[in-house]
RNA sequence: GUGAGCGUAGCCCAGUGGUUUAAGGCGCCAGGUUGUGGCCCUGGAGAUCGUGGGUUCAAAUCCCACCGUUCACCCCA
């Protein structure tokens, strides 16, 4: 038998709901801060994810899903949505209108890792981009966006940490200290922190190792080597999100992993600290744009994993709303009554109303208990004596009254029903 | 890529001191009214016990490999 492929999951109708929810109140939310919605291919030339897949080429190669068409073209399936976002953005020109420009995507990424609970090889994201300015107040607006999205799906309990790790003026100066501090603990050092020291210093600081916290805690702290410009770009940052009353707790030790951000880092996640428990996350990323060949453009955006939020979602118990039933559900006894029943359903959909017709030569009683497990309130009921009389009994199936009513009033009915209910 | 746990019908699972018709619940189908759901009762269908190999007279049960899954690391959404 077949299986999805390791990493991927099928999203059955009952999940449905769930998923309709959730890219529901992220397309209000970006209409309602002017985010327009760009849809990109799910493959790419492959070097576009260069830059923004943490360990530049090495992790390009073994974390992607990477392959060639027939002509030998290198293509990837995306891995994160906002490399594409900016291509599309240096391809249509779109650095010439008012800038910055708002733009939102939503739809898959693909890396190849090894699958656990919220962290998939296929997995969903939905991202916002504000491109062309270093406006602060865009921070904060991105920021004060993740913060309305996670409170408009329900959530609660969620904590933004925030940080900045300067610009390529200096955060090399900075890096430079960590590492000469760094140097004289090597000894004291987890393997993965001494390959972290060589190819991407960074994030040493959130080692999980006891022993490498110690050493961390005592490392010299980003904030203290910010250029005048970026310390001033942080300060009103924090300035206008304590303006706009939005709660978050700096973390000098918040690092992202991928080598484009600049500035502004963030990172929204439940209280309760875990594994994969990140629900979204984004930062500055000055320098991408001009890494992908485009004139130094300035950006900010965000990024949040959908499955991670509905995880969520189920564990705060969040009731969401169902998705809609059909009308009715049409029974018929006998073949003539089948024409007839076939019939009224396809008139039925004609005028709008949503219907499903029994089908098969299920027992009356078969067709409802369909119905009632589908949950659908009316059934129609056409038998010999309906077809004879030009008639349907209409059953409420909640209530379990039934009334005949001529066959040609059955439209008029529902939508009566629709407007006094 | 590293380490650990798990894998019995569509779903939840009993059964692992070796020999069973592999049990139960949910769901599904049918019957209990000749044309009527939900509750109840009765019956039925549905499992090569993840796959392949090995040990044995005998394996769902022991061993190995592979696959899948879960948890942690890693990484991130």
């Amino acid at each position: 038998m077949y299986k999805a492929p390791r990493g991927t999951s099928d999203i059955l109708p009952q999940e449905q709901a769930y998923w309709k929810y959730v890219e529901e109140k992220a397309a209000s939310l970006c209409q309602l801060y002017g985010y327009q919605l760009l849809t990109t291919p799910i493959f790419e030339d492959s070097h576009l994810f260069a830059p923004t897949v943490a360990g530049g080429q090495i992790a390009v190669d073994k974390e992607m899903y990477i392959f060639e068409d027939r002509s030998g073209q290198k293509l990837a399936l995306r891995a994160e949505g906002t490399a594409p976002v900016c291509r599309a953005y240096l391809e249509h020109g779109l650095f010439n209108l008012p800038q910055p420009v708002k733009l939102y995507y939503i739809g898959p990424a693909f890396r190849y890792e090894r699958p656990q609970a919220g962290r998939y090889r296929q997995h969903h994201q939905f991202g916002y981009e504000a491109i062309g300015d270093a406006d602060p107040a865009l921070d904060a607006e991105v920021i004060e966006m993740a913060r309305r999205f996670f409170l408009s799906l329900g959530l609660s309990g969620f904590s933004c940490q925030l940080n900045s790790i300067g610009c390529n003026l200096c955060q090399p100066k900075y890096i430079e200290a960590l590492r000469r501090h760094y140097a004289s603990y090597t000894a004291w050092l987890c393997p993965d922190c001494k390959a972290r020291l060589l190819r991407n210093p960074l994030r040493l600081l959130d080692c999980k190792k006891a022993s490498c916290q110690k050493i961390a805690e005592t490392a010299p702290r980003i904030t203290d080597y910010l250029c005048s410009e970026c310390q001033a770009h942080f300060q009103s940052v924090q300035q206008y999100l304590e303006a706009l009353g939005i709660p978050f707790q700096l973390n000098y030790r918040l690092v992202r992993g991928l080598d484009y951000y600049t500035r502004t880092v963030f990172e929204v996640g439940p209280r309760e600290e875990g594994a994969q428990s990140a629900l979204g996350g984004g930062g500055r990323y000055d320098n991408l744009i001009e890494q992908l060949g485009g004139k130094p453009t300035p950006a900010v955006g965000f990024a949040a994993g959908i499955e991670r939020i509905i995880l969520n979602l189920k564990r705060q118990k969040i009731a969401i709303p169902a998705l809609s039933k059909p009308t009715a559900f049409i029974a018929y006894l006998g073949e003539v009554a089948k024409i007839r029943a076939i019939k009224l359903a396809s008139e039925l959909r004609q005028s709008g109303i949503a219907v499903i017709a029994a089908a098969g030569d299920k027992s009356l009683k078969g067709q409802l208990r369909q119905a009632n497990s589908l949950g659908i309130d009316n059934a129609l009921l056409i038998g010999k004596a309906e077809v004879e009389s030009q008639t349907v009994i209409l059953r409420d199936m909640k209530s379990g009254e039934q009334k005949v009513i001529p066959l040609a009033e059955v439209a008029a009915a529902f939508n009566r029903k629709q407007k006094s209910g």
